[in-house]
DNA sequence: ACCCAGGAAATTC
DNA sequence: GAATTTCATGGG
C-alpha cells in the first residue's frame, strides 16, 4: 500500500524534511524518509517528479497532498520573493525543493516549546523521546505523537526521561491549556493572525518567536517570520536591516529559504 | 573552564 | 517599563 503523486516540481525531501522546520523525519541510506504524521508511519520517496508515499493508505491521499503543500504553485512563490532582494534569489536558488510542511498544530507547539534556547540536533532528540515514552504505538519502533489530553496529566517530573529541563513545565502548561479547550488550536485558523498569536503566548513558554513558529508550520498562515539568532542575524547583515514585511503574504517560505540558507552558510556571519 | 543553541520567564534596575 | 539574569542540557 502506497501513493503516489506525479509531476511533482519544487520538492527535495532532504531538503524540506531537514531544515529545522519538522523534528521527526529520518533519512535512510536509500534515500527515504521515515516519518510518523498524524498517527501513519511512512516512508516517502522521490524518483523524478515522482513523490512516492510507502505505508499510506490511498483514503489518506489528500492528507498528504495536504501535508507537502501540494497544491501551492512554489515556482511562482519564487518567481515573486526571488525579485525583493537579490539574497533573496541566491537563499531561494540554494534550496528549491523547500515547502513549509502543514504539520500537526499541536506537535508544532510542542516541538517548538522545545526547541527555545536549544539546538536542532538535540530537540529532534526530545522529540523523540516524547514520543517513545509518551505516544501511542503504532507499529515496530513508531510512535504517534503524544495527545494533549496524555501529557495534560503529567508532572514535570513524569517527562524526566525526555530531558527537556526547565522545559517540561512549558510542555505540560501548554498541553493542559489545549486539553482543557482554554486554547482550541483548529480555531485558531480562522483568526487573524495577530489575534492567534496572542492566544498562543497565553501558553506559559510561548513566545514571540515560539507562537510565529506554530502559526507558520502548524496553522499555515504563511505570512508568519519567525525571527531567531540566525534570521536575526541574517536580516541584519545579508539584507541591510531590511524589515520582513516586504516579503508580504509569502514571507514564511522567504523565511525558511533564508534560514536554511544561512544555516548552511555559517561563514557569512563572522569567523 | 567557557560559550552557544530556531527564547521566554523571572528578577532587577 | 526596559534591561539583565536565569533557566537544563549537551556539544564544541
Amino acid at each position: 500500500m502506497s501513493i503516489v503523486f506525479e509531476n511533482i516540481a519544487d520538492l527535495d525531501l532532504r531538503q524540506t524534511l531537514d531544515c529545522g522546520q519538522c523534528f521527526r523525519w529520518r533519512e535512510r541510506d536509500d534515500g527515504g524518509f521515515e516519518g510518523v504524521v498524524r498517527g501513519r508511519a511512512v516512508t516517502a520517496y522521490m524518483d523524478g517528479g515522482l513523490l512516492i508515499i510507502d505505508g499510506a493508505e490511498e483514503d489518506d491521499r489528500d492528507l498528504w497532498r495536504d501535508y507537502f503543500d501540494l497544491d501551492l504553485d512554489y515556482s511562482e512563490v519564487k518567481r515573486y520573493l526571488s525579485t525583493l532582494h537579490p539574497v533573496m534569489a541566491e537563499a531561494a536558488e540554494f534550496a528549491p525543493g523547500i515547502r513549509i510542511l502543514r504539520q500537526e498544530p499541536f506537535e508544532a507547539l510542542i516541538s517548538f516549546i522545545i526547541s527555545q534556547n536549544n539546538n536542532i540536533k538535540r530537540i529532534s532528540g526530545i522529540v523523540e523521546r516524547l514520543c517513545e515514552n509518551f505516544g501511542e504505538q503504532i507499529g515496530e519502533g513508531r510512535f504517534a505523537f503524544p495527545t494533549a489530553d496524555r501529557l495534560a496529566q503529567l508532572t514535570p517530573d513524569d517527562l524526566a526521561p525526555i530531558r527537556a529541563g526547565f522545559r517540561h513545565r512549558y510542555i505540560i502548561d501548554g498541553a493542559q491549556k489545549v486539553a482543557d479547550g482554554t486554547i482550541d488550536l483548529e480555531a485558531l485558523r480562522a483568526l487573524p493572525y495577530d489575534e492567534a498569536k496572542a492566544e498562543l503566548m497565553k501558553i506559559t513558554g510561548v513566545g514571540v518567536k515560539v507562537a510565529d513558529c506554530v502559526l507558520l508550520y502548524g496553522l499555515h498562515k504563511l505570512e508568519g517570520f519567525p525571527l531567531d539568532v540566525w534570521m536575526k542575524r541574517a536580516m541584519a547583515v545579508l539584507f541591510d536591516g531590511m524589515d520582513p514585511a516586504v516579503f508580504g503574504e509569502y514571507a514564511g517560505i522567504a523565511q525558511q529559504y533564508i534560514f536554511h540558507y544561512s544555516r548552511l552558510h555559517p561563514e557569512k556571519f563572522g569567523t
